[in-house]
DNA sequence: GTGAAAGCGCTAACAC
DNA sequence: GTGTTAGCGCTTTCAC
């Protein structure tokens, strides 16, 4: 049968309230009898139970994360740094996939904020903020990751894709391109609103063409990537900014099978994706929007607890910037 | 403060136990006093306490999931089929990455296991059986992923990848190929050893060169990619076969960016691979070895499940088969 | 058809 | 320097 700490205590000759604290070190124990605990723990094979003790503290030592799509590379690694941050702290992460549906996020937000974990990081696929909030308990630690409401009632970490995306339309601009098109997410996302824009005022600025249909909202998935690529090229544009780097990849591959050659029928196209040791193998070719994905996870990382352990601490917006890399730069071989 | 089922049954003006019946339908209640009592619930905004709850009955209603690299996409698909599964009946999944080290797995084996979650699935690093056994706790139940260990004491869910290899050195043999390299994984992994015994079976029986120095071995993460590459082409091989999606990605950038063109210096290359929809459009050019991924995870949540709920049940070793795609099929395109 | 009450294993006052 | 003990919120046996 399960061995327990009245167990370890009547073997040891001490009280349940020695063995405690002598496995936690919250109160002085002579050496002889940290001796005789530690000796009748081996002896019994004791291990504390995980969920007495978070039972009886209130403190579970696990954070949730709600993504929107685990078997993308961008949240997984992501969740990797995060996971790799916590761990260090003794947390553990539950993780919950809504491959960006809004009523598994719901089911999962009710679910993990029922006392289930400590604090929750959520890459959030909603964009009615009233509904999110309603979903969270009072005071119940929450850090949005990657994806933001506009009104600003969590903390967050995010990055911000405005400059690089005006940057790659004027480049593209300057190369002589006049129909630019955008391969872009889910509308909804504040990420998409957030490049959307940049990509509208750059167009202006630049005295592109300004037509809604250069503009292609995929579904944040790298599925709908060969669609939304066939959309642009029927709209006879020169040039094109893929706003994802799981879509990039396949645009890369379906342009290649439509022997359409970079820099030749397109002028050129800028990638917004996640920073890979092997990335400059592939893209060499064209400009690069390279996001600080380990980052994202570990601030998201250092944020969560920080409100887990002082859940009044002032609402923090943390905003990563990206790395832009222009294909003109001299070739960094991987490795 | 926190609102308690006191606080239901008090507001309700029934007894605990019937609150506590009423939500989980454990026995009959009347019309009326379910009303009354979802009514309070409702009225106070109670949420049953899942710590309290797992302590009290012992189960957690959670999943461990041991894994040696999260970021890399072929465990991130397992990942989220296994998530999708689970959460399907009521059930998280605790997620600790690796990194294919040692020491973190046994830290983690032994953090989950002590009353964390209620079943552990891990894609194992470790080789030593003997040691792994000893880290569980005698009855706990525990599936093996895409990983098995000679000692077949646990039930494991794994892909059969002998057959596949043999075909692949077999086909490039038949191309003319006489030196066929294989980028293989970590040494120690049963995966790794099976095909790379599959490799030396075909190499012999096709009367190619047999060299221990055609056989590189990388660390299964991609970065160790070039270097395997580099090994093999020093060695003129004239075909290659490389044994994980991830480093196949790399390895045909590489082969791109040091102007090898495939089926040209080198003959043809075979990946082992998990299936993604724009997969088609890459790799045409070569044959394909693609993993049932998303049923891997199925098949280990449906599995971990089995045993959790009848520890005593027979063990079982599912292995699934991967699919060979050779590269004269007819192409069928992406969607 | 419903209630009373005994714990699950642990931590943390409080006591000495 | 160590022991006693209440009680965290819930489920479940036993009782009526």
């Amino acid at each position: 049968m399960k061995v327990t700490i009245s167990d370890v205590a009547r073997l040891a000759g001490v009280s349940t309230a020695t063995v405690s604290h002598t496995i936690n070190g919250t109160r002085y124990v002579s050496g002889e009898t940290k001796d005789r605990v530690y000796r009748a723990i081996a002896e019994l094979g004791y291990t504390p139970d995980a969920s007495a003790r978070s039972f009886r503290t209130g403190k579970k030592k696990t954070i949730g994360f709600i993504v929107p799509d685990i078997s993308n590379k961008f949240f997984g690694t992501i969740i990797e740094s995060a996971e790799n941050y916590l761990s260090t702290k003794g947390y553990h992460l539950i993780i919950a996939n809504t491959k960006e549906n809004v009523e598994r996020e719901e089911t999962n937000l009710r679910l993990l904020t029922a006392g289930l974990v400590d604090g929750l990081l959520v890459a959030s696929t909603m964009d009615d903020f009233r509904h999110f909030d309603s979903l969270i308990p009072a005071g119940f630690p929450v850090v949005l990751v990657d994806r933001n409401f506009e009104t600003k009632k969590f903390p967050s970490v995010s990055v911000s894709n405005f400059q690089p995306i005006y940057r790659s339309v004027c480049r593209l601009s300057a190369k002589g391109c006049k129909r630019v098109g955008l391969i872009a997410g889910l509308p909804r996302l504040s990420t998409t609103k957030e490049r959307v824009s940049a990509y509208r005022e750059a167009v202006a600025d630049c005295g592109l063409d300004c037509d809604e249909a250069l503009i292609s909202y995929g579904d944040s998935m790298e599925s709908s990537a060969p669609a939304c690529l066939d959309q642009l090229l029927s709209q006879n544009c020169d040039g094109i900014i893929v706003c994802q780097g799981l879509m990039a990849s396949v645009i890369i591959a379906y342009l290649r099978q439509k022997d359409l050659m970079l820099s030749q029928n397109l002028m050129l196209v800028s990638f917004v994706d996640y920073n890979v040791q092997s990335y400059n193998l592939y893209y060499q070719q064209v400009d690069q929007i390279v996001q600080p994905v380990e980052e994202i996870g570990l601030a998201a990382g250092e944020e969560i607890l920080r409100r887990v352990e002082a859940p009044d601490s002032p609402v923090f917006e943390r905003v990563l910037t990206s790395t832009y890399k222009p294909y003109e730069w001299p070739k960094a071989a991987g490795n």
